[in-house]
DNA sequence: CTTGACCCTCCAGTTGCTGGAATCTTTAAG
DNA sequence: CTTAAAGATTCCAGCAACTGGAGGGTCAAG
């Protein structure tokens, strides 16, 4: 199967893929002319990176949850600790976002928004 | 005032400063020395794009609100749509993150996280 | 035999800094 | 007066995770 077809079957850009077998995540096979060609197992390796990376794992968990997966013998726990470690972050980055929003709407619905001058945004930002 | 004085009246690191000028965020006089002199009103940009920043705000609508406030007859009508823009963007990334983070605390929750092999979250990944 | 859809590699750019190397200048201590 | 530390300068590289484009080779259809 050449990358195309991969592409689509995994739901990934080619370009993606391509950037993937760079820093080692898969290794396809190539064919004679140069293409790569991938089987079952690397359709099936892509198809967990998509799936890991929509869950907004970095590179690095990818990696490391992707070696978990291929040794049939880990224990549970490892692949938990980094689900839990990136868990953690994402809730930290809603409580981040939540606090900003809150600030950044206070703002807003104190902004006339009209054709004057003054606004409170401004008058925040530069310090009041 | 030297580069480092106003790093740390601006709570900015002087790295950030020096990118700032770089990409003609500010504009800092030079002494006969070469080095950056930083006045009142430079102090003063450098905070406000500190606090823009803090508010997520990108450089390029720093940029413009840094533009819109330097100039005294904008109208506040501007500055609210970019506020209003960046606040919608940011409570798309809250929901964004909250429909992972709910995704992600099923999963960790359903592990046992142990000396086990089985792992409900590697099952999810690699597609059931 | 040509056209168009693929495929290849390599390089550059994205965002917003951050770190480091190599080199001044200034300042405080001895 | 010397010297050493602190602080300034420039330039180059790198981070994350791709994405776009140039410039080319390959293949199947008509």
């Amino acid at each position: 199967m050449n990358i195309g077809e991969a592409a689509k079957a995994a739901g990934l850009p080619v370009k993606t893929i391509r950037y993937y077998e760079e820093i080692g995540l898969v290794r396809p096979a190539r064919s004679e002319n140069g293409y790569r060609v991938f089987a079952e197992s690397d359709l099936h390796k892509l198809n967990f990176l998509g799936r890991s990376r929509a869950l907004g794992f970095s590179i690095a968990d990818c990696r490391a949850l992707l070696a978990l997966y291929e040794d049939g013998t880990r224990p549970s726990a490892e692949v938990r600790e980094i689900a839990e470690r990136h868990l953690a972050g994402i809730e930290g980055k809603i409580t981040d976002l939540q606090s900003l929003r809150d600030t950044l709407a206070h703002l807003v619905a104190s902004c006339a928004g009209d054709a004057r001058p003054d606004c409170p945004i401004l008058d925040n930002l530069s310090g009041d």
